[in-house]
RNA sequence: GGGCGCGUAGCUCAGCGGGAGAGCACUACGUUGACAUCGUAGGGGUCACUGGUUCAAUCCCAGUCGCGCCCACCA
């Protein structure tokens, strides 16, 4: 027996629990079945899970557990990636606390203490996408530095290392002086910052007296500067190209030089260049043969490269000095405020600092060709398909991606030196040394380089590296490349794009062949949800207040295609209350003996009732199955939201209600019925709603017919539609929801009874308001039906499918109230009607609208004009009362 | 500066060339044997603005205004 109401933190666990030991979850290489793979994009072992995470896993399960009942072998790959940075901030932040250091621990130190840590805490994220009710396949556990994973990181690297796809460069980079690491472009945020223009007078050598005034919002790095631009074309400065400055503070000699990228509009119209210190600057040098002074060390403090009185500061304090010596010197022209965009590092927050340092790359542009090429060509789709532009953008502009970061958690660089410096980039440290002794004719000591890959690098290889790459094992054959992958917008340039680089480069093949992007989670006001903000949602505690599945409807409900998802509290209590209704109709379906029947099948039904809501369920199947294979959650879940509370709960029942008080065959057909949408009901709602769903099924269904998990999902069937039922029970719903209006119009109380008046009725709908004469009665409170030719006065009326159904109360009418009521309508009705007949009339229309169209106007016409008649009838004697 | 998206009921959003929709919120009434986490009904919108295309525009096109996001070396 079903308890009173609904408990998910009891069903939950236990149902969880249940669903995990079946091996439910579990993919089956050697299975008939077609496969289905899912790569779960795998957290971070630093992560607990977020309201985003639950979007994300929530939509993947929903597909992995609808894909699974339509029998296909699926694979949902779970793991966690050991995301460098982010961990090493973790752990960092923990180290301070303890008063200690990373560096004071050492390297090995360091690291196994983030294993020790990892092993204790990693698991969290795994914890809680149980309690979201994920089912990957858990036995088949990643993480991104196991030895296998390490192996292939390895394996790849040095693979392109040989094709010279991975190479050593010296390059300006973006470089956190905290933390002492190089990172990516794409880890760089620019945040719009309040900041100054200073205007520094330089002198120019040649000329005593005169002066080239250049504009910076950093002055500090003229410290660093080693050439002066103006325009080719300014005439301001046309004789002074070719000449020098004497750079102030420094005193250097440095060249005037031409060059367009000098704005004469901007600033000054000259502009000083630090080719070490500024990524345009950077390649304005290169153009011109500048010298590279790198002023800075790697705590971005001036180095000895800097005039005496400055080295040691760091960047911000010898921003001061040498503003205060150059005002000091009377070389500070002016200083306006200016508004810039200033680097960031999105994880540290630290800002970042241009610096010249020599880094690993691996070569984007040649690993991007196929990629593109993939998407161009449509063996990879994007969904919704306008990502598809923001991935060509970038692909087609993209930089060299460097891979090393000065850090020391994750995948150290397989890459060692030889004493005089050659490099050694081998799978193993022996095949390294074995290399070195070929060259060096007897062993030498190597020394490995010390930095370790991007995180990144090793999530790229996360759809083949987890089926056992470069083993050619019967899972890679059989689950690459994936079905899809689902993510959200913010990592297609870091992971995204990186997996079909790498995944078109060893294996061939794409990874995925759909790439479905969601939106961001929003607070309901539409803010994107932060720490710092303090507007993040705990999924966990959403779950623990209203429920697993209600949270999981919510972000299914909310999912639609190309909009951000504004989460509001009221909305997941409202999907709650969604859970309640369906609880207590299964409840109700047992209170009345209502069990599945082995061999039923809603064609054997006879009761129009019956074979109505068998073709509305049909109808609704075929419509959720459309959405899903669509990507489409939200409509998803409100077709299945309307049919289980509007069409299931709100008539079906109430319809079925006196039948079930009955003691024939009608009540047995209808209570197998009532178990048999029920449990379509449930199949259908399983991929979203699980727990509630098994927890109903395990109820209603018979001992063997197993784990709702695992049920194939319903086919429909044509031969259980009838279009003639359907038809017809639409419009006794229409009928009695218009009779109920009219009651409320005419302020009828509740319990008080009516007659039904029924005007202009055809013999085949007599006979149906008669087959329907106790829903009416029940439903609509109508006590008497009597067959009439005018309106009677205080007679009130409405239109349904052709039939004018009239309440006659007589002087319960409030008769103000309702004249007004039937004026506006009047009124409605005779613009809709202008509308209409400007449109007949109109030849242009009648020649050129589809014939179906015309058609339907007029139809409409004489429908809507019918109905003004007869309110104006109803308005007349209404007036004469 | 470039790109993408969005402005529809108080809120969150569907819809999208020929009749303005849902959920929540609001109002009124209701303890009918599944459910008050409920039921029945109701009020509420020149579909941002302006032009254009069309027989017909909330829907297509262009522009304007407002909002959000992404990318970018403008000192």
């Amino acid at each position: 027996m079903l308890d009173k109401t609904y408990q998910p933190a009891a069903v939950e666990g236990r149902r969880y629990a249940v669903w995990e030991r079946s091996g439910g979850f579990a993919a089956e290489p050697n299975s008939e079945r077609r496969p289905y793979t899912i790569m779960m994009p795998p957290p971070n072992v630093t992560g607990s899970l977020h309201i985003g995470h639950a979007l994300n896993f929530t939509l993947q399960d929903v597909l992995v557990r609808y894909q699974r009942m339509r029998g296909r072998d699926v694979l949902w790959q779970p793991g966690s990636d050991h995301a460098g940075i982010a961990t090493e901030i973790v752990v960092g932040n923990q180290l301070t606390a303890e008063g200690t250091t990373k560096r004071a621990l050492g390297r090995d130190g360091f690291v196994a203490r983030v294993w020790k840590w990892k092993e204790e805490s990693g698991g969290a994220i795994a914890h809680q996408l149980r309690r979201l009710g994920a089912s990957p396949d858990w036995s088949r556990e990643r993480f991104t530095m196991d030895p296998g994973l390490a192996s292939a990181v390895r394996r790849i690297f040095v693979q392109l290392y040989r094709e010279g796809l991975i190479y050593r460069d010296k390059r300006l980079v973006n470089w956190d002086p905290a933390m002492h690491t190089v990172i990516s472009d794409l880890e760089v945020q620019s945040r719009e910052t309040k900041g100054s223009l200073w205007h520094i007078r330089y002198p120019v050598a040649e000329l005593p007296g005169r002066f080239v005034t250049v504009a910076t919002t950093r002055p500090e790095t003229m410290l660093g500067d080693t050439g002066v631009a103006v325009h080719p074309n300014d005439p301001r400065f046309a004789d002074l190209v070719g000449k020098s400055v004497r750079l102030p503070l420094a005193d250097r000699l440095i060249p005037i030089i031409a060059d367009a990228h000098a704005d004469p509009e901007t600033g000054s119209g000259a502009v000083k260049i630090t080719p070490a210190h500024d990524f345009a600057d950077f390649e304005i040098g290169r153009r011109h043969g500048l010298a590279l002074l790198n002023i800075f060390d790697q705590d971005a403090r001036l180095n000895d490269a800097a005039p005496a009185p400055y080295r040691g500061l760091d960047r911000f304090a010898a921003r001061e000095k040498v503003v205060a010596d150059l005002s000091a010197a009377g070389l500070l022209d002016k200083v306006e405020d200016h508004t810039l965009m200033i680097p960031h590092h999105d994880r540290s927050g630290e800002v970042i600092e241009p610096w010249l340092t020599d880094q690993w790359y691996c070569d984007a542009r040649v690993l991007a060709g196929p990629a593109l090429a993939a998407v161009e060509d449509g063996r990879i789709r994007f969904v919704p398909s306008q990502w598809e532009n923001t991935f060509f953008d970038w692909m087609r502009k993209i930089q060299p991606w460097c891979i090393s970061r000065q850090l020391w958690w994750g995948h150290r660089i397989p890459a060692w030196y030889g004493p005089d410096g050659t490099l050694f980039v081998a799978e193993t440290v022996e095949e390294a040394q074995r290399e070195a002794s070929a060259k060096y004719g007897d062993a030498v000591s190597l020394r490995r380089d010390e930095d370790v890959l991007d995180t990144w690098f090793s999530s790229a290889l996360w759809p083949f590296s987890t089926l056992g790459w470069p083993e050619e094992t019967p899972e890679l054959s059989r689950y690459y490349p994936t079905d899809v992958l689902v993510t959200s917008f913010d990592i297609i340039f870091f992971w995204v794009a990186r997996m079909m680089m790498m995944g078109l480069h060893f294996m061939g093949e794409v990874p995925f062949r759909t790439v479905y992007i969601h939106a961001l989670v929003r607070d309901e006001r539409g803010q994107k949800m932060s720490k710092s903000r303090g507007n993040t949602i705990d999924p966990l505690g959403l779950i623990e207040r209203y429920g697993c599945d209600a949270l999981r409807f919510t972000l299914a409900a909310l999912a639609a295609p190309g909009r951000d998802v504004k989460l509001a509290e009221s909305r997941v209590e409202g999907y709650r209350n969604f859970a309640t209704k369906l609880w207590n109709a299964a409840r109700y379906a047992e209170m009345n003996v209502c069990a599945l029947v082995a061999d039923f099948t809603p064609a054997q039904c006879r009761l129009t009732v019956n074979r109505w809501i068998a073709t509305a369920a049909s109808d609704c199947g075929a419509a959720v199955t459309a959405a899903l294979d669509a990507y489409r959650f939200d409509e998803a879940a409100s077709l299945l939201y309307q049919f289980v509370w509007g069409t299931f709960c709100d008539w079906y029942v109430e319809f079925t209600k006196p039948i079930l008080q009955g003691d024939d065959s009608a009540r047995a057909e209808t209570r197998a019925m009532t178990a048999w949408i029920l449990g379509r009901i449930v199949h259908l709602l399983h991929p979203i709603m699980p727990f509630i769903t098994e927890e109903i099924w395990q109820n209603l269904a018979r001992e063997d017919e197993g784990l709702l998990l695992t049920a194939p999902w319903p086919e429909f069937s044509p031969e259980a539609h009838d279009l003639a039922a359907s038809a017809e029970m639409e419009w006794v719903v229409q009928a009695i929801s218009a009779i109920r209006a009219l009651r409320a119009e005419m302020n009828i109380p509740p319990a008080a009874r009516v007659p039904l008046l029924i005007k202009d009725v055809e013999p085949a709908v007599a006979e149906r308001i008669e087959r329907h004469r106790e829903h009416f009665m029940r439903l609509a409170r109508v006590d008497r039906f009597e067959p009439v030719v005018t309106v009677p006065a205080g007679g009130i009326q409405a239109v349904v499918g052709g039939t004018v159904l009239i309440l006659s109360v007589g002087d319960v009418v409030d008769l103000a109230r309702e004249k007004a009521r039937l004026g506006k309508e009047i009124e409605r009705l005779d613009s809709e009607l202008r509308k209409i007949a400007a449109k007949l009339n109109n030849p242009n229309f009648l020649a050129k609208a589809k014939p179906e169209i015309v058609e339907e106007q007029r139809d409409r016409e004489a429908d809507v004009s019918r109905d003004r008649d007869r309110l104006k009838v109803a308005y007349a004697r209404l007036m004469a009362i």
